[in-house]
DNA sequence: TAGATTGTTAATCGATTAACAATC
DNA sequence: TAGATTGTTAATCGATTAACAATC
């Protein structure tokens, strides 16, 4: 099998996202090793090399990888070395705080249209944002190309919602409510579920 | 092995947490079967069957699994069986929005005080939690009994802030700042870490 | 009874870790 | 050069799936 056509673990992503958070708190540094990753993150050495080496070979033999380097490198396959578009599906608390948060900015992930059924919203600006009726979704969506949907609704309206999103041109969905959304295989879909987070908590506390 | 000390894994107990979920849905119905949660989960039947074997018997050959009584005794394996105490910590847009959020209490988890550094905060009541100093984080939770601390602060103050909430008797943290915390090994933690979330859409989508 | 479906064991699959030749 | 550290292969570990006797 290729490099090419190899299947990379959806596992190793999540873990070049923590290489390169930590590559910008090391940028001062000239090289750093996958032991010093290593102990920063936990996953062991192997893993590390792994992992970057299923992109390519980064690493010097004998010195470790250079920090600069390697950050560009991590942008260019996490996608982070453009800006996406992003609307946003319901301005409810959850919605609201998400068009406030500076992690999705600082990455590229622009929040450029918000959506709402709740005509006391639709026509207000939050953050800049203007927020739209959910019937106008698909002329907004396409012209200010959307590439993600974040979907902040109540669960009922979910499957809808995500169903309309992606007719309407979104590739990509991030999904908050707590509900297991159907949809082609072509359309990426990523959840988080704080009931589920926390219901873990619970069990782990309860059976100490 | 016997099942007392057999290791449960932690992938099992978010499947546990949607297996809860679906069996709101079908109190109606009598019976369940793996085939069934198997078609509505995703997972293949023999995995559900795995899950609930690990922690007893609750099925019947033939017939499937009582859908009140499975409910009840995943409710008793999640802890969910009780009222949680849990403590905000960090009152901005994020914090904001999980005061508010219905996902929690609906399972029993009581959001019951928070704390921030902004004296501007300090002292108002939202959603009928009030809002305390951090210095007062002891005191306070002590006296409500805390069990779980939601960690909302920005990522220079979340190891500070995680410390002193283990130090003032929390079990458990639930952590959306994005950083790795380094506590004990016996204080319970999950991450909940947005921007990796939509790091691995734009991964994904650019892939294509 | 015959059909359905469990709980569990064995087989498979995939991910992590160890080890080490290559090389800076 | 000697020491350090990579990239990669092989070994190990753990999780998922298949298969089926037990049984409702």
């Amino acid at each position: 099998m290729t490099k090419e056509t190899q299947k990379i673990s959806q596992k190793v992503i999540p873990r070049l996202s923590r290489y390169y958070r930590i590559l910008f708190e090391y940028s001062g540094r000239d090289m750093i090793s996958s032991k010093e990753l290593s102990d920063i993150t936990g996953y062991t050495a192997a893993q590390v090399r792994k992992d970057l080496a299923y992109f390519g070979q980064f690493g010097c033999p004998g010195r470790g990888y250079n920090t600069v380097d390697l950050k560009n490198s991590i942008r260019k396959i996490l996608g982070l070395d453009r800006t996406w578009n992003v609307a946003l599906i319901g301005v409810g608390n959850l919605g609201m705080a998400l068009l406030g948060y500076k992690g999705f900015k600082e990455q590229g992930f622009e929040i450029v249209a918000a959506f709402d059924t709740d005509p006391g919203k639709v026509g207000s600006s939050i953050n800049n944002v203007e927020v739209f009726q959910t019937e106008k979704m698909c002329r907004v969506m396409t012209q200010k190309k959307i590439d993600i949907a974040v979907l902040t609704v109540p669960r009922e309206a979910a499957q809808g919602m995500a169903e309309e999103a992606i007719r309407c041109g979104a590739k990509a969905i991030l999904n908050f409510a707590p509900i297991n959304l159907k949809l082609p295989d072509s359309v990426k879909v990523r959840n988080i579920d704080m009931s589920i987070e926390i219901e873990n908590l619970s069990f782990l506390i309860s059976r100490q």
